[in-house]
DNA sequence: TTGTATGCGTTATCAC
DNA sequence: GTGATAACGCATACAA
């Protein structure tokens, strides 16, 4: 690769001169037509990392999400992607894989000037290597998942009221023995959507049954499990609602399997609308988030903070939730 | 954040010897002792950026798709993440957003010594990009998609007898009107792919009608219309095959939409096993590509020629696929 | 305007 | 073993 030296060199004139010249600064018509043409000869284009490790920008911002193997991960990326590019950043992305040793490494890696912002969806509820990201005055918004005892900017859906409004759905339907797939209490929105279940069941009388929240990973095996759990019971629940994408697939594949029938034999309730939820029949009924919103949201609040505009902070913007109701919901007397 | 020469002044020491005690060469246990002290003091840790600069190592690898949010890129991605998690090395992955403009960008990005070597999956069969980045020493994969004009390691299913496998059983179930929603023809799988179905269908003594053949972009909007031509004609097609996961999609919504039966009124055989596939009733007939397989070997072959080993360049693997044939493909007589 | 010198955080090469 | 010091590729203050 040619450097800014090599330029400087056989356009003789100097690296200062070259550097100017890229980087937008007057420079006289001469020399500045001798440079194009060495940059041409060469190939030479400037090394962003270098640059990065002398001005502390790159242009540049790392996204880290537990998993990116869903639609939940990809289709908020691509909402990030769409406002990053188009202020001029690049987006590196990296997969924690739901590891919180995993999360500290690459949000070091982050920090060594590879990047001028961080989004971070946290894999729990830890916070003391987010603050000291903080504290090293990069700016990081949590995205999806807040962090309990933490000050930081967020973008979040309104969970408590989301899943508050699909258990109201299925009460409205005749439903008394409603299950939850719930997530890991240390998990923001997990709890969140447990809350949102209780506060539903509670404002409609209907008493909680202990044996029908069922804690599982936010994964295909945890949803599939927690059908398992249920099905199983003396008296299992007429309708069962899951906490995420994933416990909604792996829910839907146990029911499958028992060759139940969602819709009348048992009542399913999702949460984000995978193609899966709309193309099967009966379609799922699903709390839809607002996903390339969330992302967007995430990217221009990241965006003004590394412009240094620090208002607000910490900004928690939390975006509301559609629910979408279909025949998986039985209609009970 | 703390740097080396602050670990040096408050551990009374040189900044080389701190450097040799990092890098793990022999020191004065005084020294060792005293500098341990420091770095937990000031909580340092080693900028992998800037040592990168000096080293040309940052044991970095960058991943660059087309397109991020689908089931094909990050089953691949775990695969490969595997690997290099095994072996020490972190992932950067990019968005090229099937622009060959982006792909160029990102690939100036990694080249700028952010990474160590690349897995590619181009945009198309444009190459001269490619080639520069061999060039410059920095060690590249193919993934998914070999560029016709190129010499480059690479790992790639088998198409052309993936697809082969797909339409002869269609055939075997008595069907002679058998359409195919292709890809664009610049890009490799796509060729290959429409070029196992021409095969079948030859060796078969089926007749080539060329109506029958839509090429359309790889996308669910490309699946989708690709339906839709077909059913518009006056002799529309029994039996159809797509060409990727997106395809098979979009064809699955259209049939759904114009309220058709799969397996009854419409054949349907599409290619990669996303979770719709196997989830819907009768279940999609598909061609199974080894997702996660594919991403190790690009993996493994990346590595071993970041360790300086050029044997037998360049190495092209090519990895069987395996179909499920299920009821979506009726059998006629 | 221009070139030179210095520094970003590290490693590597020297003498010592 | 150790401590200065020169690189890595670039930006920038400064003197010219």
């Amino acid at each position: 690769m040619a450097t800014i030296k090599d330029v400087a060199k056989l356009s003789e004139t100097s690296v200062g001169t070259v550097s100017r010249y890229l980087n937008g600064y007057p420079i006289k018509t001469v020399n500045k037509e001798k440079i194009k043409e060495a940059i041409k000869c060469l190939n030479f284009s400037i090394n962003s990392i270098a640059r990065g490790l002398k001005t502390n920008k790159t242009f540049t911002v790392g996204i880290l999400i537990p998993k990116l193997a869903n639609l939940f991960s990809t289709s908020v990326i691509e909402g990030m992607d769409q406002v990053f590019d188009a202020f001029g950043y690049s987006i590196l992305v990296c997969d924690s894989k739901n590891s919180l040793e995993k999360e500290k490494e690459k949000l070091k890696l982050f920090k060594d000037k590879l990047v001028d912002g961080i989004i971070l969806m946290p894999v729990n509820n830890s916070e003391q290597h987010i603050r000291e990201i903080q504290e090293s005055g990069m700016p990081i918004v949590l995205m999806d998942r807040l962090v309990n005892n933490l000050q930081c900017d967020g973008v979040v859906s309104d969970n408590v009221n989301g899943a508050y409004q699909a258990v109201e759905a299925i009460i409205n339907r005749g439903h008394r023995r409603i299950a939850i797939i719930a997530g890991p209490q240390n998990i923001y929105p997990a709890q969140e959507r447990l809350e949102g279940y209780l506060r539903a069941l509670k404002d409609y009388n209907i008493e909680v049954d202990h044996n029908l929240i069922y804690e599982a990973e936010l994964t295909r095996e945890g949803g599939y499990q927690g059908i398992t759990s249920f099905c199983v019971m003396d008296e299992p629940p007429t309708a069962i609602f899951t906490s995420n994408d994933e416990t909604t697939i792996g829910a839907y594949k146990a029911i499958l399997e028992r060759g139940l029938v969602i819709g009348e034999d048992i009542s399913l309730f999702g949460y984000d609308q995978t193609e899966l939820c709309q193309m099967v029949r009966p379609q799922i009924s699903v709390v839809i988030q607002p996903l390339e919103t969330i992302g967007r949201r995430s990217a221009e609040i990241l965006i003004s903070r590394m412009k240094g505009n620090y208002t607000g902070f910490p900004i928690v913007n939390r975006l509301k939730t559609e629910i979408v109701v279909t025949d998986s919901v039985k209609t009970v007397s």
